[in-house]
DNA sequence: GTTAATGCAAATGTTTTGCAGTATA
DNA sequence: TATACTGCAAAACATTTGCATTAAC
């Protein structure tokens, strides 16, 4: 079997807690890299089954938990309708949701710190994560 | 029947958009009003039915919907089980996520503009909403 | 009296779980 | 070979919808 779809730092990470490097997680993950970042469970089991037709979806919904939990992948919920999953990408970075066409874009801006630092101060909180949110038209669907 | 509890400016709204002021409303209304906020649909049809045993729970996802049409109610997705409605309390105001406890705490910081028009300049969107959500410890779950 | 809103039950759609068979290490 | 992972089917869960009844206007 192939292993070479699968980055290197991915398959470290499986090996390394003990989970196995299987047909379906290196595709599952190739495709979420490939996807820009923002597939729901749904999409990205329609992508896979193009290529392993008898893939199923709980081993997306399995793989994906497992995903989270070892830090591979984030998960959002932009709408009320599915969560989005995009790979770690390091880099602290936030979101901008377009309510026209519903395209999801990241943005980064340096407003974490200072924030985290008032805030934390503020309310006794240890902070750990920071996003900030936007909603709006993209320059398209405002035409 | 007591119109009382249900808020002027509720009623108002509520009348203006030509829809009825029944019982159930006012009493959902009320709820979310004294929940503090950070009810999910369920919770809510648990207290509303101390007061109202009939009360089925197809009324209470169909008045959300409503209530958040009207904008009386904002919706949001703090972790992945469920949604949480609440009241709108006009001024922009963030979020902040206890990962210990689940508890919800508001804060304003005057973050929104600045970064309105930053990445409003950068992209060509039209912004229309903007939330900060940070997660950490509270003080109470550091220990 | 009209018509919108409700309660109930059934339908929908997403996510989870049990289990026997399969593939990885 | 041992056991973690998969596929399948069924279960669980939140949310929505159809329809006859009730209540607001």
């Amino acid at each position: 079997m192939k292993k070479t779809k699968i980055k290197r730092t991915s398959w470290q990470i499986l090996n390394s807690s003990k989970q196995r490097v299987t047909n379906q997680r290196a595709l599952l993950l190739d495709i979420l890299r490939k996807g820009g970042g923002h597939l729901d469970a749904n999409e990205l089991y329609e992508r896979a089954r193009r290529k392993q037709p008898r893939l199923s979806l709980s081993t997306v919904y399995r793989n994906l938990q497992l995903f989270k939990k070892l830090g591979l992948v984030d998960e959002h919920h932009f709408t009320e309708e599915h969560f989005h999953y995009e790979v770690k990408s390091g880099g602290e970075h936030h979101h901008l949701l377009c309510l026209g066409c519903g395209k999801v874009i990241e943005f980064t801006y340096p407003v974490g710190y200072q924030l985290r630092e008032d805030i934390s101060r503020g309310c006794g909180f240890e902070i750990t994560g920071v996003e900030v949110r936007m909603v709006g038209l993209c320059s398209e669907c405002r035409k």
